[in-house]
DNA sequence: GAAAAAAAGAGGGTTTTCCCTCTATAAAAA
DNA sequence: TTTTTATAGAGGGAAAACCCTCTTTTTTTC
C-alpha cells in the first residue's frame, strides 16, 4: 500500500516540529512538504502532489482560508484539514466553505490527529468534536450543505479601519490611535463611526466583540 | 556545570512537543516538567525547581498572567519565559508584569527561543526583537523598572462585578444598566471604576477584552 | 479627462465614560 | 461591641466617545 503523503502548512516552526514527532509514530505517514505559510504551498505542492494537506489558518501573506479556497479550486481533490487554536464558528465555517474536509483545534491530542488525517484520507469528512457546539447543532438540523450556502459576506472593513480596530482592542484613545498612525484624531473619529454603522454596533464594546469574532484580533 | 532545568507549560500539546524537539539540540538543557496548565505547574513545580519556565499565555483553567503572578510571589527566583501569540502590548506588558523575564512570540525560530533560555538563566531579561516598537519604546525611556510596579492581586470579580461587565459586553450605556439591575447610573460608574482598576484596564476594550479572555462573556 | 468614489479632515454639540473624593448602610470579623 | 469590609450612592469635573454635517484631496473608473 502506499503511503499517506503530507503537506504540512503553518507559520510556527517549532508547531511543525511537534507534528513531525506526532505523526512519525505512523510508518504509513509521509510528511512531503513544509510550508511557512500559503503562498510557499501553491508554489511547491505541484512537485509532491500531497494527499492530505494540514492546514494553519492565521498566517503571514496568505491565509489558510484564501489557500484552501486556492488549492481546492486548482486540485478538487485535495483533502485539507484545517488546523486552528480558535473554535470560533466564523472560522469554521470558512475553512469548509472553502473547502476543508477536516477541521482540528491545535490542542487536540496527536491520536486525534492521526485518526483525523486517517479519516479524511478515506475520503470521509472530520470534525473535532470539542468544536463549537452550535455548529455542531446547525449540522444537524441542516443535514449538511450549511456550508456551501450563500455565507452573508462580512462588511468587510479595509485595511485601515482594520488597522485603528486593532488599537482599539489594544486599549488607544483616539487621539493615541491617530498619532500612531499619522492621521488627525478627527479622521480616525470619523472611521470609528463608520465602522459602528458598517458592524451595526452601538460603541466600543460592540466593535471589540465585532473585531474578535471576525478574526481581527487573536485572542 | 550543571544543567539548566526547564518548564514547559503549554495546552497545546504537539507545540510542546515540538519544544522539546527544538531544545533537544542542546545538551545543557534538561525539561524536568511539563504542564497542561497553569494549575498543573503550580502543583508539581516545587517537586523538581525548574530553573526556566517556558509559559504559555492562552490556557484554560489558569492563564499564563495569573500562573506567572502566583509563582514569583511564591518562588521569587523562578524564571519565567512568555511564550505566545500575540505581540499585543496589553499582553507584554501584563506579563512583565506579573514577574515574567522574556517574552518571544510562538513563531520564533528554535535558535531564538534558545537564546532566550541562555540569556533569561544568566539573570538578564529577553525581548523578542519582533516585539511591538512601541513597548520597546516606553522600556527604553523609563529604564526599567516599568514592569515592577506594585502589582495590584487577584483580579476577582463579584457577581455585581460580572454582571455589569455583561452588559457592558452587550453594548449596554451605564444609565441602562443601572435600569435594568436597579441601582443608579452612579453606583454601576462605581463599578466600573474599580473593575478598571482590578483588570488593568484603560477603558471599555479592555474590559470586554478581559472578559471575554476569562470567560464570563462566550462569543 | 470628467465623474464618481474613497480617504482624510474639520466644526460643533451631546452623551458617555473616566476619575477623583466623599457619605451611608449593612454585613462580617476581630 | 467595635472595627473592618462590601455594597450602594452622590458631586463635580475632565476626557473621550458619539453623531451629525460639510469640505478637500486623492484615487478609481468610465
Amino acid at each position: 500500500m502506499d503511503k499517506i503523503k503530507i503537506s504540512i502548512t503553518d507559520d510556527h516552526k517549532i508547531f511543525r516540529e511537534g507534528l513531525k514527532t506526532a505523526l512519525s509514530v505512523c510508518p504509513d505517514f509521509e510528511i512531503v512538504l513544509e510550508s511557512d505559510n500559503g503562498e510557499e504551498l501553491l508554489l511547491n505542492y505541484p512537485r509532491v502532489r500531497p494527499d492530505i494537506f494540514l492546514m494553519d489558518i492565521n498566517m503571514p501573506k496568505l491565509d489558510g482560508i484564501s489557500t484552501t479556497k486556492q488549492l481546492t479550486q486548482a486540485f478538487p481533490d485535495a483533502r485539507v484539514i484545517a488546523l486552528s487554536v480558535s473554535n470560533q464558528e466564523l472560522y469554521v465555517s470558512k475553512m469548509f466553505d472553502a473547502g476543508a474536509r477536516g477541521y482540528i483545534l491545535k490542542d487536540a491530542d496527536p491520536e486525534e490527529i492521526i485518526k483525523a488525517i486517517q479519516i479524511v484520507n478515506s475520503g470521509e469528512y472530520y470534525f473535532a468534536d470539542n468544536l463549537s457546539v452550535t455548529l455542531f447543532k446547525k449540522l444537524v438540523n441542516n443535514n449538511h450543505p450549511v456550508f456551501s450556502l450563500p455565507v452573508a459576506d462580512a462588511p468587510d472593513l479595509n485595511k485601515t479601519e482594520i488597522s485603528i480596530l486593532e488599537l482599539i482592542c489594544k486599549e488607544h484613545t483616539t487621539q493615541e490611535i491617530g498619532d500612531i498612525l499619522s492621521l488627525s484624531a478627527k479622521t480616525i473619529e470619523n472611521y470609528r463611526m463608520k465602522m459602528l454603522a458598517k458592524t451595526k454596533s452601538r460603541n466600543t464594546a460592540g466593535l471589540v466583540i465585532y473585531a474578535i469574532q471576525k478574526g481581527y484580533v487573536i485572542l
